[in-house]
DNA sequence: ATGAAAGCGCTAACAA
DNA sequence: TTGTTAGCGCTTTCAT
């Protein structure tokens, strides 16, 4: 049976509400004596306050949802921490969610953070849930972290894809490339792949090299479709129809090409060249080191946690939504032939 | 301003305890009007009960807490998908933590997560608040998952850290190593941290070969750190005071010393083994793949979830914790020059 | 400088 | 089969 305000008011001498008032800092009015001894019953008990009957009372709960796509994704990891560093020194705490890229899991989820009243809510979304993330955001501020969602005006913090991408293309072409695929999820309601995709083209426009559609391949990420398909674009040795370099759409799809690369005993970059979207930290390790672009993950959850904090301190900021973009850096390693070229 | 049961009562034309009950699933004595009626008010004003209310009254909150201890650590991560899979199946919802190997924020953490009126806790604790876990495991049942806490009577799902050293070690002197080094992370208050390295006392002592105090590397981690303790330990070329194997104790050792050794221009395995504890997802995407003991770590998240609800569907359950161990199991790939000897 | 009392939204006896 | 009532533990006017 923990003990409860009452308990500590009896003991203290004093009423429920100075005990109240204590635990909120409001000190103001009153006696050094009272606090002091206040200070010393909770001590004693070792009381603390129910935070479900604070929260119903006071409708806040000093709490930030947070839910991200894959937590089995390096990069949902590195933006948790960024969060969680910027929410834990301003005092907030954090619910942490995984929505495993499933709409379903990721709507139960957004209803279970709102039912227990967090303050504020971080969403790395599948993107299918967005009426409902818009509604949430009439009464509780939302930060979309990573993709986007233009058609609800929301804080959003997320990463300069064309530019990523444009650094990519340009250094594949740098280094000798003229035939270069792209292997992606599959970008429906995901911005960042769609921009990707998009970049990719323009990239490739840019450089007066020809579109393929064969060479844009939707995958799930399924690792043995993954093999399937990059068996069919360039198992059957090089040839004008097969790609030199392939730029994968995410760390994810980086791992799975290299790992399906390697089954089919296709050497990188010898053979074909390999160029990531976002860096992790083994990235490096694999052989050959993977290039990449890199994206500042810990700092774009650093910032979101940051524009959700200014959201709650200031309730009556203008609606206007904020949208940050970061920018992505070419980290060049050796998976696309740089040796040779450069 | 949300809507609330009285609303409901109100349009439904019955009373909040009918709404309750329908909430509750107590359709036993309820007319069939009456239920349709509410299901159809309920549906019309979007009604949510507020959980911190009803968790104010119940003094359950249908939700479990998990602390891991890093999450950065893809074996934290694959454990969490464990528990979350087990726990969403059995209708609980999940609040999730990191506490960053920071006895402090795992503290705070343990806090939060009973204030907040957690129905259980999963936590891969870093051993420091081993009387506050204790504690809380007086009023709501806790599972320890990974890391053992002998002198309290808790759930535990754990690995059997010595049959996994006996087996690495066998293999690396079965592939022709006689000078087995181990690194690990300081053990002081973690369970499978000394088990392993009194482990790997005894398998060496199994196999008649000395113990070296100086081969028993002790680091933070961090990378400088251990690239420089390897450089005194192997950096000088091979002579019989340089060892030709390293045994890591975690995957983040693994990965420090594999980085460290790539930086060193040290061959593996030519010059220097290498065999870990724990599996990830692209140990085999390293040149050269990485041979492992791995740990079934997903299974021991279902395991640890699905212990907390038998407690907590049989609340009176004998006090007597138990223990479930897990055996790991020995992946053979090339880092002990396997190639050579088998 | 502090207390009394009402009430947040819900559940659970107890009545009817 | 349903309603009345009394809280759960806290905060917050309004008094004093």
């Amino acid at each position: 049976m923990p003990v409860t305000i009452a308990e500590v008011a009896r003991r203290a001498g004093v009423s429920k509400s100075t005990i109240s008032r204590y635990l909120n800092g409001m000190y103001e009015h009153m006696g050094a004596d009272t606090q002091e001894r206040i200070a010393q019953v909770i001590a004693e008990l070792d009381y603390r306050p129910n935070t479900l009957a604070r929260g119903l009372k006071q409708k806040r709960t000093h709490t930030i949802g947070a839910i991200v796509a894959n937590i089995l994704n390096p990069f949902s990891t590195s933006i948790i921490r960024g969060i969680e560093d910027t929410l834990q020194e301003a005092g907030f705490n954090l619910i942490l969610c995984n929505a495993d890229d499933d709409p379903a899991k990721e709507r139960d989820y957004v209803n279970m953070l709102v039912d227990k009243q967090i303050d504020g809510l971080i969403i790395n979304t599948t993107g299918c849930n967005n009426p409902l993330i818009a509604q949430v955001n009439q009464q509780t501020p939302v930060v979309l972290i990573d993709r986007k969602a233009p058609e609800i005006n929301i804080d959003t913090v997320t990463v300069d894809s064309a530019c990523g991408v444009r650094q990519a293309i340009d250094h594949m072409v740098s280094v000798g490339h003229r035939r270069i695929a792209m292997v992606t999820l599959p970008y429906d309601h995901i911005s960042p792949r769609l921009e990707r995709v998009q970049a990719y083209q323009a990239a490739l426009a840019g450089h007066r090299l020809p579109f393929r559609e064969e060479w844009l391949i939707r995958t799930g990420g399924d690792e043995t479709e993954v093999a399937a398909k990059l068996q069919a674009l360039v198992g059957a040795g090089s040839h004008e129809n097969s790609p030199t370099a392939i730029f994968c759409a995410n760390n994810l799809i980086t791992m799975s090409v290299v790992r399906a690369l390697k089954k089919m005993r296709v050497a990188i970059p010898d053979k074909v060249s390999v160029l990531g979207f976002d860096d992790w930290d083994w990235a490096e390790l694999i052989e050959p080191p993977i290039t990449v672009v890199a994206q500042p993950v810990y700092a774009m959850g650093n910032k979101a946690a940051m524009m959700l904090i200014k959201r709650l301190k200031a309730p009556r900021m203008p609606k206007k939504p904020a949208i940050v973009m970061f920018q992505p850096e070419l980290l060049k390693r050796k998976s696309c032939g740089e040796q040779e070229a450069e």
